[in-house]
DNA sequence: TATTGTTATACTCTATAACTATA
DNA sequence: TATAGTTATAGAGTATAACAATA
């Protein structure tokens, strides 16, 4: 693969991304904020420590965080019956149908640019996505 | 195309995105910094109201932004011959290495990637290229 | 008067240090 | 003592309102 393919499928792809993220645009909740909800849907309840982790946060941001997200009802936050220290963190049914409506609308906006395509075109893209797949995880 | 094909190609790019931003990461300039230079690169030299619009930030936000990109040398921000009320910013040369030098950093790590894959699998990204820009720009 | 950019001020998000509660 | 999380405090980035300089 030449150079200059490399360089145009990075900016195609970096550019798409761009594009799919403000697809679905929200004023409501801050990009940290979104961030949690999209872990605890794809990694399920968990502790604050373990959220901040993975959202490479220091725990005090993670507690505002969680804070104001509890606040607004996206998610319940418990102290761990085994360990009262530990709190169990997980999306409340408003958090599930925030990521539902997100996902339905970043669906929305994928579909009708795909409806631009050519079947061939469409083809070729459901061949490429197993191998986009693989590069992402690797 | 099916549903699932769309979502999975949906994260695949949405991943592979975040992981050829962070192949560049970088501790000296804020991310507004980096974006800032990218745009005076790949648009040119403009103004400071051209820029805020193109970040879509505020003015007052981008006089910061291009304070400490001037300060630290990355750009240059001269009054215009033809009108003094307009600044005119453009990269200086730390700038343009900088540019080079994070795009060499992003390129390698994506043709490292590329090298795992076979013959075939690059050749279908090849024809995949041009679609993903389509929809990347329609 | 209108336009271009800056200064004053306040709010949000983040981090480090010190703390509380539980194990 | 060690661990899980919170509170206190400070720094960076952003916005709105008011301003200064130029057209």
């Amino acid at each position: 693969m030449t150079s200059e393919v490399n360089q145009q499928l990075r900016f195609a792809i970096q550019k798409l991304a761009r594009r799919i993220r403000a697809s679905s645009a929200d004023e409501e909740l801050s990009e940290a904020q979104r961030s949690v909800l999209f872990t605890l849907a794809n990694h399920g309840t968990q502790s604050l420590g373990s959220l901040s982790e993975h959202e490479q946060v220091t725990p005090p941001t993670m507690t505002r965080t969680v804070s104001a997200l509890v606040s607004s009802g996206y998610v319940s936050s418990t102290s761990a019956e085994d360990d009262a220290r530990r709190l169990e963190i997980g999306l409340s049914g408003k958090g599930e149908a925030f990521i539902e409506e997100t996902r339905r609308r970043r669906d929305a906006w994928f579909t009708k640019q795909l409806g631009g395509l050519s079947a061939e075109q469409r083809r070729i893209l459901e061949l490429a996505t197993p191998i986009l797949k693989e590069l992402a995880e690797s």
